[in-house]
DNA sequence: TAAGATAAGAGGGACAT
DNA sequence: ATGTCAGTCTTATCTTA
């Protein structure tokens, strides 16, 4: 009880703040979801509201290395046991008629139980959505501003009745990889695929694909398209490759972007041509095979890229190093 | 064995009906 | 809302050096 009413205190704050960014706007929050928000320029400012009461979503640096935690948080816990299940059952087994004022409390009482059970499957919602989003950052180690910003994403999901009827680890993990794409963090979405259970790991990528697709329209989000130069790093180190490499690769993307030889294709392949390439011109021995798996690509793709990327580079590439294979 | 070539199919965007 | 089209990527199979 008491931690409801000091809840409605931090909202009432929190609703007269005003907007740092864009002035004398009012602030729109919502304690449930965790959520501040301006009204107008859609700023996120959420911060107070996390050093105000500890929550799940509260990971700060520190605690991310240490699992966070597995229960529900305590104050989810109170709006549930609390009106759920304390109140209405008391009342409601009597059996008898009752006089007519108890009538009308029952009215109310009811009215607030549907309340706290809509907001109670939305908080347990969220409660398994953030371990569940906590674990997959771990897995494929994604910092905690990104997974905060994947938190976010979700909340907003949620907020928008796009979750109902999806499966809540699918939502995650696109929410997740929104969040990457967003931040330019180089994932792939079959990692994160992998990262659930392995059987069905394909039907997992057509699903997360989708949702992915699903939120970044409902959110309205632009994406940025990502450079391939990103993941130069992963693919080089998977294979073993110098560094001398890797810049020869990141010379061969720039000349490509510059000749539009880039756009429309998985920026992936793109890295992994570039450094297949970037290998064969240093004479070190490196196999389309060894090149497909590393990107986690297929050989053709990367024979495809290769090709595509030989022949835009065509003047370039040939003067430079190789005369023809 | 590595690399090239070809074909068929999936999934989704653009566009028209 | 539904269908078609062009393009990408994948899987599979065969050929070539």
């Amino acid at each position: 009880m008491e931690m409801r009413e000091s809840d409605l205190r931090t909202f009432k704050l929190l609703q007269q703040r005003h907007c740092p960014e864009c002035g004398g706007t009012t602030v729109l929050t919502d304690p449930a979801a965790g959520e501040v928000m301006c009204r107008a320029c859609g700023l996120v400012l959420d911060e107070d509201h996390l050093d105000q009461s500890p929550e799940w979503r509260a990971f700060s640096p520190d605690e991310q290395r240490a699992r966070v935690r597995s229960g529900p948080p305590t104050s989810l816990r109170y709006l549930n046991g609390g009106l759920a299940t304390t109140f209405l059952p008391r009342h409601d087994p009597s059996g008898n008629v009752l006089p007519f004022p108890a009538q009308q409390t029952m009215q109310r009482l009811q009215r607030w139980q549907h309340r706290a059970q809509t907001q109670s499957s939305h908080d347990r919602n969220l409660t398994q959505a953030m371990t569940e989003l906590a674990r997959l950052a771990d897995y494929l180690n994604i910092p905690s501003t990104v997974t905060e910003h994947a938190a976010f994403l979700y909340r907003k999901a949620l907020h928008q009745n796009l979750v109902r009827g999806r499966s809540i680890h699918a939502i995650t993990a696109a929410s997740l990889y929104l969040a990457c794409r967003l931040t330019q963090l180089p994932r792939q979405l079959t990692m994160f695929a992998d990262a659930n259970e392995q059987p069905h790991a394909r039907a997992r990528v057509k699903e997360i694909s989708r949702y992915y697709r699903l939120l970044q329209r409902a959110l309205n989000l632009e994406i940025p398209v990502d450079d391939p130069t990103i993941y130069l790093p992963k693919i080089a180190s998977n294979l073993g490759l110098t560094q001398r490499i890797q810049n020869t690769a990141i010379q061969l993307i720039h000349s490509a972007k510059q000749r539009h030889a880039v756009v429309g294709k998985n920026p992936v392949s793109i890295a992994a041509a570039a450094l297949y390439i970037a290998a064969r011109g240093d004479a070190t021995p490196v196999t389309q095979k060894a090149v497909a798996a590393a990107a986690e690509v297929t050989e053709v793709t990367i024979r495809n890229r290769y090709k595509s990327l030989t022949h835009a580079l065509e003047l370039e590439f040939t003067s430079q190093s190789e005369p023809a294979s």
